[in-house]
DNA sequence: TCATAAGCGAGACGGTACGTCTGGTCTTGCC
DNA sequence: GGCAAGACCAGACGTACCGTCTCGCTTATGA
């Protein structure tokens, strides 16, 4: 997404793109995404506006990055050695699918109700919502890779005979995944884990008697 | 959400506010949210600026009420005498769940495929997301009552015993609804009256082993 | 020279017309023509940028009608009922055509000292210099008017048999005043009262033994 | 005016000199001085921006000595052997004042409506009307060498007795030259070989009857 | 003869100002 | 008093250059 036919990069300086990641996020946690100005960026980052618009084309493009950096470093932190971007993290596979999934879900509850995450999160959902270069970058980078945490625990789930054969596992995990995921989003309805919970009960075994 | 309080409203001109409506759905239409601005609306419809800021706050604002107007409109000449807005509809209840649902489903798919509708209900959505006003309204206003609809289906599939008395009718619809309207907003695949099938009967019958 | 083709200039606000010429005028004596900015003038000013692109083209613009406005309210101040803009005063004719062009390049002596004076005239001429534009209307309104008092002057004196009948006055008057003018502009020597009355001296009598 | 403290200047590439020389004076006449930039003159000489700023302290400083390079090399072209750089010519002397003059006069004229001389000579004069020191350095360097051409005519015509021995010849050499000059600069009126020897007669016997 | 230091092309950097665009307010007639 | 029109103050936009600062590369001694 970068506009980065100028660069070979190497001359980049690593401390401004820092400043610019952090200035980024901490103006969309302070102001919101909306009054958030590249100028203010810039100012904040003691950065040239022209440092920006180089190495990115908007102001979206900035905050993806920032955002992406930032999930990057929290792995890196949790991780050192396991460091493999995009992927840090796997549904546990105890056995007891009801319980890895609702472990999961509850961290994600967490994790959606955290501040730091979720000010520029809503930023970024909400311009991919309109913005189809921007939010197809967002599912693919950062919203795929954990939905395939999912498919794999299904597929195991699966083989142990825990879901049926012909259940496509990237549909089945929206189930409980996708309710949550419109909560947060729309503010439909709060989430808890108690809800977490029931969405996990609920798509296992339906809603219809037995 | 409109700040009238200046406003005594009986001189208020009819004619510009359709005027305001039309040109702010056309605008969104063609140039898309970000893209469209209040003086654009106003050249566009032929007003002043400050006809405009005088009842209504915001473009988001402006935007909102031109929706409600547009599906209160399709609403009125759908129906007549059944012009309650907000809940023109009611899912049918032909006593087969499944099909009820499925056909209303197979609907919806269809209005969010359509252009006309998806453009300004995206913009109201992403909009929804980061400003958390307006984004309650959209959901008071527009989704809820729908979801409303179903949640009155599932007490009388209960009723019929389709549906165990222990599920929470208002949870339940989301594990059908919510992953439709999630890959609708965020685009991580696209959606199908195949796919509206398959939630329903994952959601109906679970995806555990019998 | 202004862009005026939008405006009607009924409604133009005749407060911020003043307040940036002063602040024009200010900024260029303080620090100079190529440091002044348009920006620094609308914040001196206390007006928005686009009150000044509004009605001016160009920086060199806003300051040749803010020097132009200057004059006009200095020969106001000067002679209340007399304020034929441009034609202020008039060279004196007391009969002796020597005493009276000394006693006027003397007072202009005087003027292209005063620092209130020569900083934006200075600004002017030499964007005059290289801009045609501007450098024909600085001519046009501001020079050729003065130069016009000498060869009324002049001719008056031909009148009088004290010049030449077969001298062209609007060439005899650059014999004194360009000498003047030019050690002001390129600061080829300096300038005195006795410079002005040499140069008349010369001028009447001319070099070669008579 | 240059700021070589730092350089050696053996190892200065000559080559580079040139190309920037050149490339300024190309640009200062194909787009004005006012759009002529230090990097528009750096890539047009194939040179980095800090080779010019090793060299030059501003853009005015490249360009006066690029326009010296000039006269400089002009003059050698015109006399391989009486190369003295600003002292290329004198004022010839036949014992015919007025013709000397006006000769010369003549030649000037020709040089000032020469459109290669003309633009870059007008951005020095320009710049040195607002900027002292360098108005300083174009008078001392290029101007007031050429001026005492006149005054060494005007000295030998007293000599002669053609000129009265009262007269200061730095003066007396304005009377023609500045209204020239001013024509010129000012663009007040058109400027001929006409005009040239009008100015010389008056200057010679006054305007003022015999 | 070869390291070594200067000049060099290139271009990223922190800045400033540009001229444009829009936001939201205010003012002026018209109806 | 609502309205169309549009001037006003404010301030962000994205661009163009400023003058400084590395970066490697070339080149020309001088140890």
């Amino acid at each position: 997404m970068a506009r980065k036919p100028t660069s070979d990069s190497t001359r980049r300086s690593e401390k401004s793109r820092r400043a610019i990641y952090a200035a980024a996020l901490a103006l969309v946690g302070e102001v919101g995404y909306a009054r958030t100005t590249i100028e203010g960026v810039a100012a904040r980052a003691g950065v040239g506006k022209q440092t920006i618009y180089r190495w990115w084309s908007s102001k979206a493009d900035v905050l993806m990055e920032a955002f992406l950096d930032l999930g990057a470093q929290a792995a890196e932190q949790a991780a050192g050695q396991d460091a493999r971007p995009g992927a840090e993290y796997a549904v546990p596979d105890t056995g007891d699918l009801a319980a890895d999934l609702k472990s999961v879900l509850r961290a994600t509850v967490d994790e959606l109700l955290d501040p730091q995450f979720e000010v520029p999160a809503r930023a970024l959902a909400a311009e991919g919502v309109v913005n189809e270069q921007l939010g197809r970058e967002f599912v693919t980078k950062l919203l795929e890779p954990q939905l395939q945490l999912y498919v794999q625990r299904l597929r195991s789930a699966q083989d142990a005979g825990h879901v049926r054969a012909d259940v496509d596992p990237r549909i089945a995990l929206e189930l409980f995944v996708s309710p949550l995921a419109q909560r947060w989003l729309q503010r439909t309805a709060p989430i808890t884990h108690a809800y977490a919970d029931t969405l996990v009960d609920y798509a296992l075994h339906g809603i219809a008697p037995r």
